[in-house]
DNA sequence: TCAATTCTTTAGAGTTGTTCTAATCTAATT
DNA sequence: AATTAGATTAGAACAACTCTAAAGAATTGA
């Protein structure tokens, strides 16, 4: 995890390391600001809503995590880095991935001059069955 | 457009006529609170910004607009109600429409249990050239 | 047509998620 | 150990909404 963060470029303080066993020990994971805070503070570890934003920040930068948006007013942080897509529920808000291996998004226009594609994210929505 | 507020089951009112007026007439177009706001203030149109949240959120409930998630902290709607897809250009923020016509989304694996999918959202994030 | 009723609009306060500020603290470097 | 550069913090500030309750406008029914 140190190595991690020095690769990085990241002084591996007190509370990024906390927070990088949060999120990258024990699988991926999604996760907002508010999440990650209440994690913290539930396992004891002293860290700032603010250090929170930079950290993820940070992360997100150095690339660590990905955003997501899917959800107006509110971020999420994905620690999954493989090529992957989203379902997202939006009765309970509930964000899963799913493999992007099987999936095949073909006839993508290409794009308008001046720009490259960075890439193609897919989001699927869910409702309850009517 | 009084007979398409009417038939949305919406009283059109003045402020109501006059956001559809700028909203539907001339083409598709994609806006945000603000701008819509503001588009207003310059057409000497007297709305209050909570009418504009009101109006623009009964409108996407009537489907007569959809809402885009592409930008966390800010919301767009999109009076485009074909099925199609969007292009994102992050340093700008602009937010272009390209025709579902032509691309193929395969192989989205089915939802999960209890849900079921409302629709398959690609937005494509462009870049600057590097 | 004109009350009476119901729905709409509004200014401004409130809320939520996020960023900023500037003072204090800590890791790295000498 | 002292210095310095960078990190953390509480709380203020900010942006994008949403809510409230009072005033206004569209509809209904006589």
């Amino acid at each position: 995890m140190l190595e991690r963060l020095r690769d990085a470029g990241l002084r591996p303080t007190r509370q990024r390391l906390a927070l990088a066993r949060l999120l990258f020990e024990g699988g991926n994971r999604h996760v907002t600001a508010e999440q990650l805070h209440a994690e913290a503070r539930r396992e004891e570890i002293a860290v700032s809503l603010a250090t929170i934003y930079n950290t993820l920040n940070q992360y997100r930068k150095a690339g660590l995590l990905r955003e997501v948006v899917v959800d107006s007013g509110r971020s999420w942080f994905d620690t999954n880095l493989e090529e992957h897509h989203h379902f997202f529920h939006e009765a309970t808000g509930a964000l899963t991935d799913f493999e992007a291996e099987g999936l095949a998004v073909e006839g993508v226009p290409k794009a308008p001059a001046g720009t490259e594609i960075d890439r193609v994210e897919v989001i699927v929505r869910l409702r309850d069955p009517q």
